[in-house]
DNA sequence: ATTATCTTTTTGGTATGCCAAAAATAATAA
DNA sequence: TTATTATTTTTGGCATACCAAAAAGATAAT
């Protein structure tokens, strides 16, 4: 297998693993990827005989030790990518994740590193994702997700869990940016979509949004 | 054919002509991306079928138009990458060929713009290389080989041609460095290597290196 | 329990990028 | 000019990464 497939196999079993279950199933991963469900078969029993998964037919799959250790390196990889372009380049957080996904597949850990450093070993990228460290040690947080908060709390965005350039950008518009401090005012019987306040202006945020906004309580 | 594979014929093939003759034999293109003949005529066929080379069969290639404005594209990425690497991330210029190597196809023209801005828009890399500018325009210089100058002439070394480590570590020992001034005192009638002092110091070049090393008459 | 509906796997097949060996062609030397 | 050598092309094959459609298996609904 290309280097870059498995390196693509193994961040998308770890991003699917991290959010939802332990245990990740061919559809996700063939969604993620955009390819068919059949060559997802295909990959994951490849990647199961390198030893990166362990992949138990018509179950479902989960990263071995090594494959976690890999993929790990790969999303640090991109984190520092997607913080570097910000920070030093000059990009914004709807534009870094399409040129980390480039840049992550070049694989040079002095180069990581240095990058890392100049940020300041930076623990958290644009999107609020937690970068791993170079040993793969990566930093919890009591985050939640706006969609799990209880009305009249006090919170303060710590992410997004959506990368999309439009979804960004809405975000954006709404001064919903990381570090922003919001109040939950009302969540709606009707549809669940929750009004809060943010820069003193009044928010609807529907459900589907909710689940993309990662809050911490303060 | 895949972007890469594309851009690695490209790049070989401007490399190759802008050194030596306009039309590039594919033995050449072989030897440089360690790709079986074979593996090269059917290359050629396809960059033909593409519209990027003029290639005669049994006779030699060159680049169309369109081949030449993305071959300087790659180019200007690459050499671009290596200035970045060597100026603002600390990389030795023995270190960021290798580097660049891969960072050369991730094609983000703002990216490059951005890091070409920072660096105060270079027209030389780090091996004396000229950088094409965003139009893919080469600044075009008065500079000779080592191997082509007359004795008791003054030089400023400008470039070289060769990018291994070892060669460039070598160079780097006796103070061949981009900058550098030398004399040239003699050349020996034996085997036609050159004295010349750089730093007060008497260096002994084989022609073989001379070949190498890119130089300004001052 | 039996359908109906997803999900996964199997099967058969395509496109790309590569190589080794043989055949054809060109270049060089005798 | 003819032989020798080097280069290029053809041929037949291999590996990887993918897909569409059919078959098998698992889940959910009635
Ligand atoms: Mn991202
Ligand atoms: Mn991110
Ligand atoms: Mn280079
Ligand atoms: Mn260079």
């Amino acid at each position: 297998m290309r280097p870059e497939t498995i390196e693509n196999y193994l961040k998308t079993i770890y991003n699917l693993s991290s959010n939802n279950t332990a245990v990740v199933s061919n559809q996700k991963i063939a969604d993620k990827l955009s390819l068919n469900p059949a060559t997802v078969t295909e990959g994951l029993r490849k990647l199961h005989g390198l030893k990166y998964v362990i992949y138990e037919k018509s179950y479902g799959s989960r990263l071995t030790t090594s494959g976690s250790k890999l993929a790990l390196d790969i999303v640090r990889r991109h984190r520092i990518w997607e913080t570097y372009l910000a920070k030093e380049l000059g990009f914004g957080w709807d534009e870094v994740h399409a040129i980390a996904e480039e840049l992550e597949h070049v694989n040079n850990a002095k180069l990581i590193n240095k990058l890392a450093s100049i940020l300041g070993n930076p623990t958290y990228d644009p999107h609020g994702d937690p970068i791993p460290d170079a040993k793969g040690k990566i930093q919890k947080s009591n985050f939640i997700k706006l969609s799990e908060t209880k009305v009249k709390g006090n919170y303060k965005v710590m992410g997004v869990t959506d990368h999309s350039p439009t979804f960004l950008k809405y975000l954006e518009k709404h001064q919903l940016i990381i570090g922003a401090t919001i109040n939950v005012k009302t969540i709606e019987d009707f549809d669940n979509s929750i009004v809060l306040v943010c820069q003193k202006k009044e928010v609807n945020i529907s459900p589907k949004a909710a689940e993309c906004i990662i809050v911490q309580s303060i």
